[in-house]
DNA sequence: AATTATTTTGGAAACGTTTGCAGAAACGTT
DNA sequence: AACGTTTCTGCAAACGTTTCCAAAATAATT
């Protein structure tokens, strides 16, 4: 006979197996010692619950479903890791799946989370997305969301992100305090909201500081190869910075990369500033100066808010956003 | 109404609800015609199979695990990157969980696949696992199972790897054509097979080519650090390698720093070559000559063979085993 | 001791599928 | 027209839980 159930118990027990559930969910109604007694008898005969037959009758499941661009990404891996331990905790399973910075991909996940009916779903989104009816469609269905990071601001979801305005306004600040005035900023795709955040926060600042006149934003992807692509393109325009904000640190490792082909010592003649801190930004010689982002707490949060309201447990949030600090690393490469 | 069910589409064609579901999972005795009209009828409806009674009825879920030490190690990554193509071609969807290379933990993770009934698992076992107790639980109890690269070489079960004796052989073999006789190996921990097999490739091939008395090996971990402090200690033993053999990738940038610290040139003074071909390995400055394991490529042979398992299909594979090509890569370090 | 209130238990239905078995319908064959 | 085949469809049971409702056992009150 493959495996134990609820019956098996009662049987052995001589009592119906309404009580031997009700025992095992720690009901109120049912006596300590027959609770006591069928919880050994349980635990000697091995029973394990039939997750099966309890998702089919409680018509959901204890996944909850991740959605991220990259796994890879430093970023993204450490908020898995929050996300993991939080769900754990809490009795919840994860699944994991990447959309690899393609909406078709992202919305053939949110598909396979869907029939795969997880409780929840927590998202950063891909860099394509633009359209959100996916994620509609699963709001529709009663499927509980949260964004982390990369959000779709219109959506009238809880979202966990940071300050990317402000943080990008201290660290383009640090940069004019230390004397750099031509600072060349190399921004992501303006359709992601952290990107045009942060450019917005390069822009305040140098205005801010009277320097508005040497505003300057090279806009590119967010891989290390559009990092190098941007620095080259303002070498051949002959334009040559003082500083370069990237707008994470990929962008500004392919710079940093591409300056160093051609012989320009950082942080002597340009400085460099990233965003994220990889931690490649502790390989390279000089190490990176980046704002850290933190990811571990962003995935905890982000988990802690999908679960209470999956529980339907009270949330007060202004705004449903929670916004956590983050803040400038210095390193030798400013 | 929440969902639509099979009923649901029955009484509205005035059929029997077990017609429909033999025409939705296109049994062969359901007339052609009616057929298309269940499937039109269940398209225009939006209805969509419950897959927990589906699961509860096959006692089995369509759910493959994975299980690795960490997922942000770049040869993990792509591992599972392989895995989720073919899993969700093959229609199974993923759950991954990270052991952090703690036993304990990849016990917990066992216990929760376990739990979750999915039908088989994959596994890249942590540095710290010695017993086998757990795993074997699950083959007990039914779950198919697939080792890949970290293999527990006693179980009876399939595996996926590459021939790290025969890649490491061919790795020393080089440097010593390339003119070093000095060759240190930086071991990884010896109870992981792939780090024994790689200190044997180094050893055989230091010996075949008469430089066994230069045979040196210091062990010690597998993350950046642990190659900087094994350096350290060649270095303050008055040992100066003219090259270095790493477990791993991140063990050869660990000694590499170090050396780059003390102002030693690579690989004019030391040459190195690590594996596994991370992309750190082409950030770092010179490049890294290094193995590359067919990451990729483990997890999709290792996902196929799990499915083949669950499925039932014939598998014939000499000894359970399947070792792919590695090749090395040379650039600048060497 | 009889009644009521309270605690504890059992019976049965329900969740949405799949599938063996039997019966109905359609089709040939004589 | 009656029969046997073959093709198709419906009924009912089963998968292992949870939970409502009623019944039984116990305790409290008169």
């Amino acid at each position: 006979m493959g495996q134990i159930t609820i019956k098996d118990i009662a049987s052995e027990l001589g009592i119906s197996y309404s009580t031997v559930s009700r025992a095992l969910s720690n009901h109120p109604d049912v006596h300590e010692k027959t609770r006591k007694e069928v919880v050994e008898k349980a635990e000697k005969m091995g029973y394990r619950p039939n997750i099966f037959a309890r998702n089919l009758k409680s018509s959901h499941s204890n996944q909850i479903g991740v959605i991220v661009p990259e796994i890879r990404h430093d970023f993204f891996a450490n908020a898995v890791a929050g996300i993991e331990d939080v769900a754990y905790q809490k009795g919840y399973t994860v699944i994991v799946s990447q959309s690899n910075e393609d909406v078709a991909r992202e919305e053939i996940n949110v598909r396979s989370m869907f029939i795969n009916r997880v409780a929840g779903i927590l998202v950063s989104v891909s860099q394509t997305t633009s359209s959100s009816d996916h994620f509609n469609m699963l709001l529709e269905n009663g499927v509980k969301m949260v964004f982390f990071d990369r959000i779709i601001e219109e959506m009238d979801v809880f979202k966990v992100v940071i300050n990317d305005e402000e943080s990008s306004y201290n660290a383009v600040k640090y940069l004019i305090e230390k004397g750099y005035k031509k600072i060349v900023h190399l921004a992501g795709p303006q359709n992601l909201g952290v990107c045009r955040n942060r450019k917005l926060g390069y822009e305040h600042a140098m205005s801010d500081f009277n320097l508005g006149s040497e505003i300057k934003v090279v806009e590119g992807g967010m891989h290390e190869n559009d990092g190098s692509e941007s620095v080259e393109q303002l070498i051949s325009s002959a334009y040559m910075p003082e500083a370069i904000f990237a707008v994470n640190d990929p962008v500004a490792i392919g710079a940093f990369k591409r300056l160093r082909e051609m012989n320009i010592s950082i942080p002597d003649q340009v400085g460099i500033v990233g965003f994220s801190n990889n931690p490649i930004a502790e390989i390279v010689e000089p190490k990176l100066t980046t704002v850290e982002q933190p990811a571990y707490e962003m995935g905890r949060k982000a988990a802690e808010l999908l679960i209470d309201q999956i529980e339907d447990n009270q949330i007060d949030l202004v705004n449903k956003t929670l916004t956590l600090d983050s803040h400038l690393i210095v390193r030798q490469s400013t």
